[in-house]
DNA sequence: AATTTCTTCAACCGCGGCAGC
DNA sequence: GGCTGCCGCGGTTGAAGAAAT
């Protein structure tokens, strides 16, 4: 849609330059006293610069109010050309197949428009960049994964299939082949662009080589406690959306995605993009390294205070967090309340670094969560003769490992703050296990999951085991694994607290709020992908050695 | 029918990379 | 090496239209 005005048509060019609030008067807007427009292009406008472009070519941008008359500054004209102006432009709304391979490209590439718009032919960066803005705060909205539930339960079961045949690889990547590799198994070189993606995850830059996709990829990339989820009716608004979403879909919400299908083969890609994190590939398929990427999904994940403290209704307005999350002040970190961690992976969700491939990888700022962590576990270590140099030397860690090795020991006072019941540690856990239920369709009219999980866990409330049904027990040991606090290591705290029981709670909150079927679903999905704890604690595995802010310190 | 709320998208802004001087 | 200007990119804004109330 082009809003070009069309305010009589020949524009007295002058009439802008003194009278219309749009015109550029900042820096550079005003080339030699001529004040340069601002706002919609008029068609006489358009005339010009194409006019122009006719003559003259693309490029050298500056020139065209120079030599067209034009009152209007390069950058703005570049911009009207490329996006508006320019021959092979594409119009209209994005084909299926436009959309798979946005989809697949932003999986590749995060939040890189221009790259993308390459290999869409006829498209402009803004379209695109729209179009997955738009795409995501709908689903957002919708509390619909990116990726279709029905993949991640296949994801799962190819997932319990691997763990079954093989089991659980952590740490020993050295005869790791990518393509057969589990699923959870992310390659350090993800947090190789983390660490040039500051702005998203500060926290990890100038990790030495541990291997901190164990700690803190798997976790993300885990979609046990997500994808395991029951299937889902949706309510009717939600339906409504995820219909509009797509349109060719049915009740089933896997008709929707006809674009996925190829991805059937790719469990791994399934896996996380059905918990709306998409990790993106390496571009040359082969090596399918996955280097971290999630973007879907990553606003209630991203904006760590909303799921949890505020009732999911469909009255609360899910916008799009900026990403500018302040800079990290490490100098006060230890005494500023919750270390921002999960906040940050919350930021990095929604703005997936780059792959790691890529070379435009800005340097890593010292000034990492974990860096310090692994400062402070080197003093630590030193003093407690520890073997901080093991993990600082190691570049494939077991999250064991890290754990018992590192000694990454936080001291109390830090940990006091993660304790704080409602940090934004919760609440960006709870935000995720929010969307991880509500992707699963719950509905906004139904209770809201998170804020009662979240209350579940932080009144800690002693449960007598005895009052909860068999199955829910049941429901309760495949539970702990997926909880959010468990995600977020927090396991220990619980147990130290001597709250164990409080599981039994989260069990309770999910069978209510899910009701009987899912609920039912869920535990069979559970008991048939694995009664191992080590199989459905996986993600939880992943997230108790996760940065564990919180799991570092006293755990026993 | 009027008003409010939501969604979309064109355009702007700031920043960083690069080249030329 | 530093400065300047140009270009391109990605994030954000705000107007216009659509949908809901």
């Amino acid at each position: 849609m082009s809003r070009t005005t069309n305010e009589s048509e020949d524009v007295v060019l002058s009439k802008y330059q003194s009278e219309s609030p749009l015109v550029d008067e900042s820096n550079g807007g005003n080339l030699g006293g001529v004040v340069l427009k601002k706002g919609p292009w008029t068609s006489a406008e358009d005339a010009i610069l194409m006019e122009y472009v006719k003559k003259h070519g693309e490029g050298n941008w500056n020139a065209v109010q120079k030599h067209s008359g034009l009152f209007r500054c390069g950058k703005s004209c570049r911009l009207r050309w490329a996006n508006h102006l320019r021959p092979n432009l594409k119009k209209g709304a994005f084909t299926a197949d436009e959309e798979r391979m946005i989809i697949e490209l932003h999986a590749k590439m995060g939040n890189k428009w221009a790259r993308m718009a390459a290999h869409l032919p006829g498209r402009t960066d803004n379209e695109i960049k729209n179009y997955w803005n738009t795409r995501i705060k709908r689903r957002q909205r919708a509390g619909l994964p990116l990726y279709p539930p029905d993949l991640c339960l296949q994801a799962l079961q190819e997932n319990h299939q691997s763990q079954t045949n093989g089991g659980i690889n952590v740490g020993d990547r050295g005869h790791h082949d990518p393509l057969q590799a589990n699923s959870y198994e992310i390659p350090d070189v993800i947090f190789n662009g983390l660490k040039g993606n500051n702005d998203v995850l500060p926290y990890v830059s100038e990790l030495p080589d541990i291997s901190a996709s164990n700690m803190l990829i798997k976790g993300l990339g885990s979609s046990q406690y997500y994808s395991f989820l029951p299937p889902t009716v949706h309510h009717q608004k939600r339906l409504r959306e995820s219909t509009d979403l797509f349109p060719n879909s049915g009740v089933s919400v896997r008709n929707g995605f006809p674009m996925f299908d190829q991805f059937q083969n790719d469990a791994c890609d399934k896996v996380v993009r059905s918990f709306g994190l998409s990790f993106p590939h390496d571009l040359d398929p082969n090596k399918s390294l996955l280097p971290f990427d999630a973007t879907q999904g990553s606003h209630s994940l991203s904006n760590g205070n909303s799921s949890a403290s505020k009732p999911t209704s469909g009255a609360v307005k899910l916008e799009l967090p900026s990403l500018q999350y302040p800079d990290t002040d490490l100098g006060s970190w230890g005494s500023s309340p919750p270390p921002p961690l999960l906040e940050s992976v919350d930021a990095f969700i929604q703005s997936p670094p780059v792959s790691a491939f890529e070379s435009d990888c800005p340097s890593a700022r010292n000034s990492g969560l974990l860096d310090a962590l692994l400062h402070e576990s080197n003093a630590l270590g030193s003093g407690k003769h520890h073997s901080a140099e093991k993990s600082s030397n190691s570049s494939s860690v077991t999250p064991g490992a890290m754990v018992d090795d590192c000694a990454l020991n936080i001291c109390e006072t830090e940990w006091e703050d993660c304790r704080e019941p409602i940090s934004s540690l919760s609440h960006s856990a709870t935000s995720l296990f929010n969307e991880c239920i509500s992707a699963s369709g719950s509905s906004v009219d139904e209770p809201p999951v998170a804020e009662t999980l979240a209350r579940s866990t932080v009144k800690l409330e002693p449960v007598e085991s005895d009052l909860i049904p068999d199955k829910q027990k049941e429901s309760t040991q495949q539970l702990a694994s997926i909880r959010p606090d468990a995600l977020l290591g927090l396991d220990w705290l619980e147990q130290s607290s001597g709250c164990v029981k409080e599981q039994a709670i989260m069990t309770d909150a999910i069978t209510t709020l899910l009701g009987d079927d899912t609920a039912t679903d869920y535990k069979q999905m559970a008991s048939g992908s694995s009664t191992s704890s080590q199989g459905w604690g996986f993600g939880s595995c992943a997230w108790n050695n996760m940065p564990a802010v919180c799991q570092m310190s006293d755990h026993p």
